[in-house]
RNA sequence: GCUCCAAUAGUCCAAUUGGUAGAGACGGCACGCUUAGAACGUGCGCGAUCCAGGUUCGAAUCCUGGUUGGAGCACCA
């Protein structure tokens, strides 16, 4: 019997030696079994590994040790997202070359991940900024080029005149950029762009088949596609009010049913026909450019007033001659939907009624609700958009909503003004094309050039890769590529006259839209992927990561394999068939007197009669402990992975982390629980050191029978096993432990039961249960493998077993031990518990009936009654209704 | 504002998807052990499953309405 403690910081590193010596995780693409693809999202490498990559790479890492074990050739990779603007900061900051910090940064993050001990296959490694990587990226983006999938627009971008780049929404604070404060201008530049559009329905339509993908992730997606079917409706415009001769004003609408509660039109302050309006019209030239200055600024749209500016055009309703409607410009238009124009029904669209109050238009209802009286039936504050019967619509009037959206959409649809129809019947996207453009140095070059004479040129295959020059420098705002000297200068490929290399650079989610394709075969120099390999081992099986990725990132990728499909690079459509979103880690927060946070690790919590109260170690100093938030550098509620393995060893904080809170949601960090972690590794080391002392008397073979102990061992273990290969499959991981828990609790039981010490005991045990003690603490070792690898290797050489569990094959469920001979079930009367019966398995309903109606209780219960009713449950519960 | 999700013991969470509300853990309390020791072992679980209705023989689970918390989108016509 060893009295010694397990110690993590000896074992951790000596295994991880041991796996990566033998190369026991690498995936061979010839393997014949099938294959199984675990991927987490890869790390940006930051510097540091966060505590949420521990959590991310745990789960997955549980997975992949399990599918290995039961037969799947797994492919489990690990690169770098390597490219993005915090190397270049770290450029100007502290004069460090971005290709030297992300690097570094690589370098250090990856011995870190190694401690974890993470069953990955490194030989796939790479990092996005390889050049070896992005001239595939690069060849890509030359394909689609070729194929239509990439255009060159004129498109509205944040411009930051300071740092001279173009800035991502979520990089516009208050009107203002995130980095230089300056206030942000609307541009019109040029972008290259993804014609993501062209697969709108495609990737909507497709969500439907992603049945192991979150509900919530479908539907953020739906929402983001953002598809609404409506009509396309051109007004004809009074010739007497259009200022430059204009005839008409297309607008798209869903509610078409509505047409007669129209009270005005209203247009973008961008649309063609303000601005030839405002040509002629000084006030609403001003008018526009206040608005527009406005709609720079995410915070001011949020809350702006509903404006508008009359034109003095006037619109001619379709249903009547008769009928003029005013065109406004209306700051709550949208050039980039629909038409950039609109006809406003106040009665029923709370937008335009909170426009027709403030300029005094009044409204209409067309709309009746069921059961209101059209005569009182009136709006004020309030639009109504619910579902009702047409009112003071002339001739839709009784019908439904649908009914009257068919009947204006085949009324307007056959009607011709000017050799077109009067409208048509559109369906409408949200989803933009993807601009991919960026004004950055640290990113994958676009491969075009811009010759003055043949315009835009495609860099040839034969001079990618288009590398980044090693030389840059950052001592001035803007593009470090642009400002390089020499690299931009190059001969036109086509009439080797002067040309242009393009500066921008892609948006790092182009890096991260294929990445895992690169994983099934990051060795072709030749071509990006290797078809009959990346066929066959995509698509990734499960992928896992944050749901901050949810839309972007996921359709994107969607996108890029239909576009690599498009142009002979993948035979598929949909990347991940299973994915996942993990929660965050969060901890709460410590606040001193003064307001300023303090890190855990330098608080102490102690846990009194009345509660928890906090100090500062060092000083004794009273904190207060507040609210539980993510993980963040400025409020200080961060645990350093690294000091957590020091401390406990990587296998508490991997069990840690998959204990207690289910995977999908966020997991508070809490010293106890992980205290508590390590006292179940210690418990486990001595259960199954017990449990080898005892099985080194095990018979060779397994006996022939098994007395009521050991079977009941035997059940134990195999009821454990079950649910444990469930769970992981669910990836109910949280409940796989309670499980794991509760199988050790049982041998442990069976071991104190014998006796102590152990060692005395095992010759008066009997050899069935020598067996099945065997048995058991081999399962349960090959249980906590996939959680705890390094605990598991330990034990396993403990209990004798050559080479490693990691290698090992699960163990085989004997099924027959989940049955029992007889059931026991709840006897109910009238849906109350009165007492339970015990019956054989094989129990007909018609004994069972017999035998629960002779029980005391029921007789009670019942009280003389008549039976009504007896409504048998197999395997669970028996109702007499009364 | 719109859309969606959640709510079970002091705390984190289970409940085979409509069938006995309790698997596991954290904390607490009690007892034991007296050295594996900032441990170890044993024991202790009445909470109208957020509220109000409804469906059902039977509801934590399904339906309707609300409350509270969270997430996403945000003038999308």
């Amino acid at each position: 019997m060893t009295s010694e403690r397990y110690n993590a910081r000896d074992a951790e590193p000596r295994w991880q030696r041991e796996w990566d010596e033998k190369a026991i995780f690498s995936a061979r693409n010839d393997d014949p079994r099938p294959k199984y693809y675990v991927l987490e999202m890869f790390p940006y490498p930051s510097g540091r590994i966060h505590i949420g990559h521990v959590r991310n790479y745990t789960l997955g890492d549980v997975l992949a040790r399990y599918m290995r074990a039961k037969g799947f050739n797994v492919l489990h990779p690990m690169g770098w997202d390597a490219f993005g603007l915090p190397a270049e900061n770290a450029a100007i900051e502290r004069k460090v070359a971005p290709k030297a910090w992300t690097y570094d940064n690589i370098a250090a993050m990856k011995k870190q991940l190694r401690s974890i001990g993470l069953s990955l296959d490194w030989s796939r490694e790479f990092a996005t900024c390889d050049p070896s990587y992005y001239r595939h990226q690069q060849k890509l983006f030359l394909d689609f080029l070729r194929a239509g999938l990439v255009e060159r627009e004129s498109r509205k971008v944040n411009w930051d005149p300071v740092d001279m780049t173009v800035l991502a929404n979520e990089q516009v604070i208050d009107g203002r950029g995130w980095r230089s404060g300056a206030v942000v201008e609307q541009r019109e530049m040029n972008q290259w762009v993804f014609k993501i559009t062209k697969y709108s329905q495609e990737l909507l339509d497709a969500l439907d088949t992603l049945d192991r993908w979150p509900d919530k992730v479908r539907l953020m997606q739906r929402n983001w596609i953002g598809r609404s079917e409506g009509l396309l409706v051109r007004f004809a415009l009074d010739p007497a009010t259009a200022p430059a001769g204009e005839t008409e004003l297309k607008i798209f609408t869903t509610r078409h049913d509505t047409l007669f509660g129209a009270k005005f039109m209203a247009i973008a302050a961008d649309h063609p026909l303000a601005l030839a309006a405002a040509a002629k019209n000084p006030d609403l030239a001003a008018f526009i450019t206040e608005i527009k200055r406005i709609g720079t600024a995410q915070e001011a749209i949020d809350t702006a007033e509903k404006q508008g500016f009359d034109t003095g055009i006037r619109a001619i309703h379709p249903f009547d001659p008769s009928w003029r409607l005013p065109v406004y410009v209306a700051n709550f238009v949208l050039m980039e939907y629909g038409t950039g124009a609109i006809f406003g029904c106040p009665a029923h669209d709370q937008r335009d009624l909170d426009f027709v109050n403030k300029y005094g238009l009044g409204n209409t209802p067309v709309v009746c609700p069921e059961g209101q009286d059209p005569k009182t039936f009136v709006i004020t504050d309030v639009a109504y958009d619910g579902d009702g019967r047409m009112i003071n619509s002339r001739f839709l009037d009784g019908m439904t909503i649908e009914q009257a959206k068919e009947e204006v959409a085949k009324r307007l649809e056959t009607e011709v003004r000017g050799n077109a129809p009067v409208a048509q019947r559109q369906v409408n996207f949200r989803l933009r094309d993807w601009g991919i453009s960026r004004q950055r140095y640290w990113g994958c070059p676009i491969p075009v050039i811009h010759c003055e004479k043949c315009g835009v040129v495609p860099a040839p295959d034969t001079q990618l890769p288009v590398t980044l020059p090693e030389d840059a420098t950052f001592d001035r705002p803007g593009n470090a590529l642009d400002h390089h000297p020499t690299w931009k200068h190059v001969a036109c490929p086509k009439c080797a006259g002067k040309a242009q290399r393009e500066t921008d650079t892609m948006d790092t989610f182009v890096d991260s839209s294929w990445y895992f394709a690169r994983f099934t075969d990051p060795w072709n120099a030749q071509a990006p992927t290797t078809r009959p390999v990346v066929d066959r081992m995509m698509p990734v099986d499960q992928y896992i990561g944050g749901v901050e990725h949810a839309i972007l990132h996921l359709l994107y990728s969607r996108f890029f394999v239909r576009a690599m499909k498009a142009t002979g690079h993948i035979a598929m459509e949909e990347p991940f068939a299973g994915m996942f979103t993990q929660g965050m880690v969060v901890h709460e927060t410590y606040q001193k007197a003064d307001g300023s946070y303090v890190t855990p690790a330098e608080v102490t919590v102690e846990t009194g009669s009345n509660g928890r109260r906090a100090v500062l170690t060092a000083t004794g100093e009273e904190v207060t402990i507040g609210s539980i938030e993510k993980m963040s550098k400025s409020k200080k509620n961060t645990v350093d992975p690294d000091d957590i393995i020091a401390t406990y060893g990587a296998d508490v904080a991997r069990w840690f982390m998959l204990s207690d809170s289910p995977p999908d949601r966020d997991v508070i960090w809490s010293d106890e629980r992980v205290q508590g972690a390590s006292r179940f590794v210690q418990r486990l080391w001595r259960v199954v050191n017990e449990a080898a002392d005892i099985a080194k008397a095990a018979p060779a073979t397994r006996p022939a029978d098994f007395g009521p102990e050991a079977t009941a061992l035997r059940k134990a273990a195999h009821s454990a096993l079950d649910k444990v290969s469930g769970g992981i499959e669910r990836l109910h991981f949280n409940v796989c432990l309670a499980h794991i828990r509760e199988f050790t609790n049982a041998l442990a039981d069976t071991l104190a039961k014998g006796g102590r010490p152990a060692a005395d005991l095992a010759p008066n045990l009997v050899p069935d249960l020598v067996w099945a003690v065997r048995e058991a603490a081999l399962i349960l070792v090959q249980l906590i493998a996939p959680m705890m690898p390094h605990l598991a290797e330990e034990c396993w050489q403990v209990l004798g077993q050559s080479g490693l569990v990691s290698e090992a094959d699960w163990p085989q469920i004997e099924r027959d031990l989940l049955v029992e001979d007889s059931v026991t079930l709840v006897v109910q009367v009238n849906g109350k518990k009165r007492g339970d019966v015990t019956v054989p398995r094989a129990a007909e309903n018609p004994e069972i009936e017999t035998a629960v109606l002779a029980l005391d209780a029921v007789k009670q219960a019942l009280g003389g009654k008549a039976v009504r009713k007896v409504i048998v449950v197999p395997m669970r519960i028996v109702n007499v209704v009364g």
